[in-house]
DNA sequence: CTAGTTGCAAAGAGTTTGCATGGCG
DNA sequence: CGCCATGCAAACTCTTTGCAACTAG
């Protein structure tokens, strides 16, 4: 990734946009379709590979389909975990202390290290309950 | 699923056997495969959502190459979380006290239902740190 | 001009569906 | 014997790969 040209830039900036969505190789697609602006998936797959090795990005797994959602990482979500809903797909940016303390607990106690990023908390929010 | 079948029960009591396991739709397959045991891939996947459906059988998503893993559920797995190392893919049961307390700190303050089962903590290992 | 990047088409992998055959009750 | 379950093949979806054309530097 030497170069830089102008359909990174739209994806990257339309990332940018979407802070607070999770958004699907599909939704990234059909908005630049929509805009008439041909930008072939395998550029979306392979440059959202690479912007997740950067870490400037992040990928998930959809529980429900097992496709992929990435999402713009801003710094202050280093600082929280994302919960998901089962039933409408809501993702729910949850800054706790609590979760803080979780981590802390995990990694003295149980030697493991939480990526904040790849962890989403499944369950049912206060709608679909 | 009203018949009885050889099927259903050589499946079932292969997830009984491996009740510390995650096993995919193709270790299942090869499995019976091994055994010179004919079961058709389509008879498994159908089987097993309909043992997820019952509440029987627990379905992961695996953060790697996107597919499934499935795991047949003992009552205290209803106490614990899973950790899933994201370099070696090792699940770890994690049977801690600490996690009740998130649990119920979640429904109280966050109105959050969380699922243990779906819920995936995702990270490092000791070994892969 | 040179080498990295793009986009199409095709290939792969996991999962689901259609349908004729087979087996439970 | 009727209806459900099975297993094969084909369809589908998401993702990756091969390759010729394009383009940034």
């Amino acid at each position: 990734m030497k170069y830089k040209t102008k359909q990174k830039e739209l994806i990257l900036q339309f990332l940018k946009e979407n802070k607070d969505k999770c958004l699907t190789v599909k939704e990234i697609k059909t908005n630049f379709d929509l805009k008439q602006i041909i930008i072939g998936q395998t550029t979306i797959y392979r440059y959202l590979s690479n912007l997740e090795e950067q870490g400037i990005i992040s990928k998930y797994i959809n529980n429900v389909d097992n496709s992929s959602s990435y999402q713009y990482i801003t710094d202050d979500c280093h600082l929280h975990f994302h919960l998901k809903c089962i039933k409408c797909g809501k993702i729910i940016h949850l800054e706790c202390l609590k979760l803080n303390d979780l981590e802390k607990h995990i990694i003295e106690k149980h030697d493991f290290k939480i990526d904040n990023f790849k962890t989403v908390i499944y369950g049912l929010c206060s709608k679909c309950k």
